[in-house]
RNA sequence: GGCCCCAUAGUCUAGAGGCCUAGGACUCCGCUCUUUCAAGGCGGCAGCACGGGUUCGAAUCCCGUUGGGGCCA
């Protein structure tokens, strides 16, 4: 009765959830949203030697760190329930007592290790290498003499051996595939769980989903999905495979190229919205030449039909690009609390800061955003806000901090700022410069020795400003400090490969 | 190996026969502003994989080749 878009997001609960996955829940998401459908998580742990209880938390924490929801799943409930296929294992019983019935399923006594022999030989013969049905037609009498050996077990599904099987495909367009080409695959495994297939076909029907939007890795299963619907009287839901993402070596995104758990990207410091839209731009645009595009905006462009069918490679770099649109974007405020925690693990700020010192950090955030990237900037980049502990940069000690005439002018700079009554960055710049003029040299042959020894780096924003967020005497301590320091000859620089 | 899919610069993409002298973005490289650049502004390098068709006309359609990928095992 309902013609309500209704769409799932089916993972396997092995412990991580990567780059790609994130990728087919967001386009689920998107869809269903976009049709005020219903999302639905579903959890396939019919593995039951890769399935881990663990890798639940690990799931919902992806999807909601992205931003996702879901309508009905294992932890919301909802009135497909469970959804778990663990937990549904008699569920799948009367379908498969359908197939039987219809004598499209039967018992197979086939070994791994037979079965495997046998591939070799196909092989050997240039023969490809599938089920060869073996057991598709053993009489009762057969069948109670395998089993009084000792014999397990599994059912397999009988597919056509003629004819063609079209999968039409939102995104992939119509494919079609030779039924004499697929041997008969496993649907209930020796130990009563049913395989992937089986399971996924089930499910789909009994969770009226309506729209399959999955990776085109499943592409090639589909056709077993189609036999299965039609067997069983299923009427099939609309499939829209989505192109892969791969690594910077065109290979699917796994494991081997690094970062590509949800979490490895959390933990960089990018803001879920930037992923979120940079996710979205792999395998669809909007047609436009927009890029950076609020929620909204992309929710409103969404289509399915749009969706390209190559592949694309995850670039980091544009990422990183687009993560930094976004902190640019968004309000000094905000963006000081999505960083309030890495701080504090960082151990740079305090567990509970006051709301002036709260206030204090939104106008660090503000003055820093423009220029970082990744949250993570602001740890790196961004130390000596929070410190006095940080690193003389290499650049910093060769440019000034190592020459004979700073740390005089750095100490005569210190005079100049104890004598500010306000800490305010007009001030500071009219001591800065009034210091210069007086010894007759330029700005900058102040200015820059002054951000070395304040701040240990060359570059930065602006220094007065950047001053005005610091403490009147920890600049003052700085500077003396870095001038000692610079006396001592501890500020030489280091070995030259250091510089990049 | 068999089957299937894909093919616009290093990367993400626009392009659905004439609007293309192929547009945008990232990266990279210059220049510029400035107290610095890792920010801003301006500019530049770089692409329709190849070969055949079809057509008055092809990045766009067809075939083949090559390359890449996925699935099966």
């Amino acid at each position: 009765m309902s013609d309500n878009v209704r769409v799932r997001f089916a993972p396997a609960p092995t412990g991580y959830m990567h780059i790609g996955n994130l990728h087919t829940a967001l386009f689920n998401w998107l869809f269903a949203r976009k049709m005020g459908g219903a999302m639905i998580l579903r959890i396939e742990d019919t593995d039951e030697v890769r399935s881990t209880p663990e890798a639940l938390d690990v799931i919902y924490q992806g999807l909601k760190w992205i931003g996702l929801d879901w309508d009905e799943g294992p932890d919301v409930g909802g009135e497909y329930g469970p959804y778990v296929q663990s937990e549904r294992l008699g569920i799948y019983q009367e379908y498969l007592d359908q197939l039987i019935e219809a004598g499209r399923a039967y018992e197979c006594f086939c070994t791994p290790e037979e079965l495997e022999e046998r591939r070799q030989v196909m092989r050997a013969r240039g023969i490809p290498p599938r089920y060869d049905g073996r057991c598709r037609d053993l009489t009762e009498e057969q069948k109670r003499k395998l089993r009084e050996q000792g014999l397990e077990s599994c059912i397999r599904f009988r597919v056509k051996e003629t004819g063609t099987t079209v999968v039409k495909d939102i995104i992939q367009g119509e494919v079609t595939y030779e039924n004499s080409l697929i041997g008969d695959p496993v649907i209930v495994k020796t130990s009563g769980f049913p395989t992937y297939h089986f399971a996924v076909v089930v499910d789909d029907q009994l969770m009226q989903i309506t729209h399959v939007i999955r990776a085109v890795e499943h592409l090639p299963n589909t056709q077993i999905h189609l036999q299965l619907q039609e067997a069983l009287g299923i009427e099939p839901p609309a499939y829209a495979h989505l192109p892969l993402i791969l690594g910077e070596d065109r290979t699917k995104l796994s494991k081997r190229h690094g970062a590509v758990a949800v979490t490895d990207y959390e933990q960089q410091g990018f803001l879920p919205e930037a992923m979120f839209n940079f996710l979205v731009l792999l395998g669809w645009s909007p047609g436009d030449e927009r890029e950076v595009m609020s929620r909204a905006q992309i929710m409103e462009a969404f289509s399915l039909e749009a969706c390209d069918s190559s592949p694309s490679v995850f670039d980091v770099q544009k990422a990183e690009w687009m993560n930094g649109e976004y902190m640019k974007l968004m309000d000094g405020e905000d963006l000081a609390g999505r960083l309030l925690p890495l701080l504090q693990h960082e151990g740079l700020m305090e567990e509970n800061p006051s709301a002036e010192r709260r206030e204090w950090l939104v106008g660090v955030v503000s003055l820093m955003k423009e220029r970082a990237r990744l949250l993570n900037t602001f740890v790196s980049w961004g130390r000596y806000f929070f410190t006095d502990d940080y690193e003389y940069e290499n650049r910093a000690r060769k440019k000034w901090l190592s020459r004979e005439e700073v740390p005089e002018r750095l100490e005569l700079l210190a005079e100049r700022l104890q004598l500010l009554e306000a800490w305010e960055h007009q001030s500071i710049e009219a001591a800065v410069r009034g210091l210069a003029e007086e010894l007759g040299l330029s700005a900058a042959k102040v200015i820059h020795p002054c951000r070395a020894a304040v701040t240990g780096t060359t570059i930065g924003p602006s220094l007065f400003h950047l001053m005005e967020l610091l403490d009147q005497n920890d600049v003052i301590g700085r500077l003396h400090r870095a001038a000692q320091l610079s006396r001592a000859g501890e500020l030489e620089p280091g070995p030259e490969p250091e510089s990049q």
